[in-house]
RNA sequence: GCCAGAGUAGCUCAGUGGUAGAGCAGCUGAUUCGUAAUCAGCAGGUCGCAGGUUCAAAUCCUGUCUCUGGCUCCA
């Protein structure tokens, strides 16, 4: 250090508002220390200027520090890239003919992909990660480096790490800093924790090929999955969740409460819907009607298979091809839909239209089919065969904001039905580097665009915005929504289409006579029934209220002398509409509420002399119990004004 | 599609070269019972499929099908 840099002082302002100075050469750790910070032991980096920062990097001149402590929210990410890299070594210890390739953070957790010739097994899972454990013991420190880019080559060439090599060269500046840690080094950006020590609780979790930098064309690499936490409890707590997860599987409750199921002798991603999967199916499919109907939707059906020259012009044969079934008969060939958004241009294009037809909003529920590929399908979220809750929506200018608006409208109704509180609204509008890429005019996108922002804030909705993220044929809003356990689900979509119109050359004569072409939203709330339903069953762990509830009520008679009562009870609940069956088995009621309980029936209506006697019955509800005896017509009442309501508490 | 793992009774799983098993579910009978499992008996299998090795294969080998986890949130 050259006592020029070292007198020369900097000012740092400290969270408590004090401003000292410190040396040129300062670390957070250097002025933490000397300020008496509170947490030093315990911070897992420092925070300059807002940035994560390491403890032991000499700060980068005047600034704001502060200390980032484990409970920190920056804290999980720079835990969990640490613990890649103590993974990463442990792994090159105990293996040491691995090269390492990368190791970010992502949001559950952390991975790192190695190459080996060899797959790593579950059982060596166990031993990277008491390897882990003794590196954390022997307290490491975590020292950043910062050399030149040819020194940074130089070195991952010496240690015979190419694929190091090659981030370097991709992504490596004029310096390039790299981290270490006892023998082990890793081309990095940071930061890190300053000591092995510091990490907190750990587990590894999965091991699964991945393809170098995500191409099929690259070799294959092993990835292996681990999470990290501060604590231990928190470590706990996400296993947990992990495991909450397992139990709402909708592949396993699908098969337990008789849902759906997937058949072998049909093929993969192709659903069977069975009685009690499509008794809801039917009840959301009514409530969408009955939704689209009241706000000016036309329902219309569209056939499945169609002349390939109709794809030909939307475009689809072009670039949807390798997704696409197609048939051949007496010489022709037909494509099994993929979308239904030909179909509804080809009814718009009967007959002529007027600006007084519009705004048109052209509903299906339309079965499409899409060819993807075998490795990615996955019980009803990635399937085949689906049905789309689609709609198009021909518009003119002057209309646009009002029909975005109602498709807000619409998706806010459905998603507080189903229960779904925490939603989250992403615009993707056109990357201005590449503007050409796109259909439609500029004047179009910029009118969509307004469209779809103005809808959003008076709605008071906040959104992301994200540049570039578009597809090519206009700009759209896609909506989140978070279940009941947090996770995220990607539902709702509207979007412009500047690409059909013109392909199809759709107009309306407007007030002047002139031919204009419409403006075209497609939009879906659901996305398809069956991945919704994929998504219901987990966000109700199968618990469906009663208005979805395959069956509503089951009357658990006390023993055969009831029998009569209990039928009687069960002809007068289905009477009214309810879905009800009688348990006349000869079991005690014990297990019969046991098994209505397990197949989460939200209704149990025990009756015994007592009941018959009186008319009625002693009502238990799924998961809450015995509420006691009310009169039959009571329940009755009842159980019809939550379905009316589609409530969603029984 | 690719990589790894797994396919044994309806379900969950045991069985690693020598006679295919358990629990639950199912069926039959008994029991007539008051808020999360009554008792007994019976039945249930091309060990995913096709080849091969062997005196003998659920078990070893090859192929194939299906499922599961994953295949840039990225130094």
């Amino acid at each position: 250090m050259s006592e020029q840099s070292a007198a020369r002082q900097i000012e740092v302002t400290l969270p408590d508002g004090r401003v000292v100075s410190a040396g040129a050469k300062d670390t957070p750790y250097d002025v933490a220390r000397a300020q008496r910070l509170e947490g030093l032991e315990t911070a897992i980096a420092a925070r300059v200027d807002g940035t994560p920062w390491d403890l032991h990097r000499p700060l980068p001149g005047s600034c704001h520090l502060a200390l980032i402590q484990p409970e920190d929210p920056d804290a999980l990410e720079i835990l969990r890239h640490s613990t890649a890299h103590v993974m990463a070594q442990a792994v090159k210890e105990l293996f040491p003919d691995t090269r390492i390739a990368q190791g970010p953070s992502i949001a559950d957790g952390f991975y790192y992909d190695f190459h080996r010739d060899t797959p790593f097994t579950e059982q060596d899972l166990a031993k990277i990660e008491s390897r882990m454990r003794k590196l954390v013991k022997r307290g490491l420190p975590i020292v950043r480096h910062e050399v030149s880019r040819d020194e940074a080559l130089r070195l991952f060439e010496e240690e015979g790490e190419p694929y190091k090599v090659h981030f370097v060269r991709e992504k490596g500046g004029d310096v390039v800093s790299y981290y270490e840690q006892g023998d082990f080094r890793d081309f990095c950006r940071g930061p890190h924790v300053p000591n092995t020590r510091r990490l907190g609780a750990f587990k590894l979790l999965s091991v699964a090929g991945a393809y170098w930098l995500g191409s099929e064309k690259n070799e294959m690499l092993w990835r292996i999955y681990g999470t990290a936490f501060p604590t231990k409890e928190q470590l706990e707590q996400h296993l947990e969740r992990l495991e909450e997860a397992r139990r709402r599987d909708h592949r396993r409750l699908g098969r337990e409460l008789d849902l759906f199921s997937l058949q072998e002798s049909a093929g993969g991603g192709l659903v069977f819907w069975h009685a009690r999967g499509a008794i809801v199916r039917q009840q959301i499919e009514t409530f969408l009607r009955e939704e689209l109907e009241r706000r000016g939707y036309r329902f219309v059906i569209t056939p499945h298979i169609a002349r390939d020259t109709l794809f030909r012009t939307s475009g689809h044969y072009d670039f949807y091809r390798e997704n696409m079934y197609t048939l051949t008969a007496d010489d022709e060939e037909f494509v099994v839909k993929p979308m239904n958004c030909p179909g509804h241009v080809q009814i718009y294009r009967t007959g002529l239209k007027s600006y007084r037809d519009l705004p048109l909003r052209m509903a299906e529920f339309g079965t499409v089919y899409r060819y993807e590929r075998s490795g990615t399908l996955h019980g009803l979220f990635r399937v085949r065969g689906f049905t789309q809750d689609d709609a198009h929506i021909f518009c003119r200018p002057d209309q646009l904001l009002d029909e975005v608006d109602d498709c807000l409208d619409l998706i806010a109704t459905v998603f507080r039905t189903f229960g779904f509180e925490k939603a989250r609204y992403e615009l993707s509008v056109r990357d201005p580097a590449d503007p050409g890429k796109y259909a439609g005019t500029d004047e179009e996108w910029a009118a969509a665009e307004d469209a779809l922002v103005r809808a959003m804030e008076r709605r008071g909705l906040e959104h992301q915005r994200l540049e570039g993220e578009a597809v090519f044929y206009g700009p759209k809003i896609d909506v989140k929504v978070y279940d009941a356990i947090g996770r995220p689900w990607q539902l709702s979509t509207v979007q412009f289409d500047f690409n059909l119109p013109r392909r199809f050359e759709i107009s309306y004569i407007d007030q002047e006579s002139r031919q204009r072409t419409p403006y075209m939203v497609h939009r879906a709330i659901l996305g398809s029934f069956e991945r919704f339903f994929g998504i219901l069953i987990e966000h109700y762990a199968g618990s469906f209220p009663v208005w979805l509830a395959p069956v509503q009520a089951r009357i658990l008679p006390v023993s055969d002398k009831v029998r009569e009562f209990a039928e009687e009870a069960g002809r007068r609940l289905r009477a009214a509409g309810l879905r009800a069956e009688v348990d006349l088995r000869s079991e005690k009621v014990g297990a019969k509420i046991r098994d209505a309980e397990l197949e989460k029936i939200p209704y149990m209506l025990v009756v015994g002399p007592r009941e018959a006697e009186r008319g009625e019955v002693s009502l238990r509800l799924r998961h809450e119990g015995d509420q006691g005896p009310m009169p039959l017509d009571r329940f009755i009442e009842r159980a019809r004004d939550k379905v009316a309501r589609r409530a969603l508490d029984n």
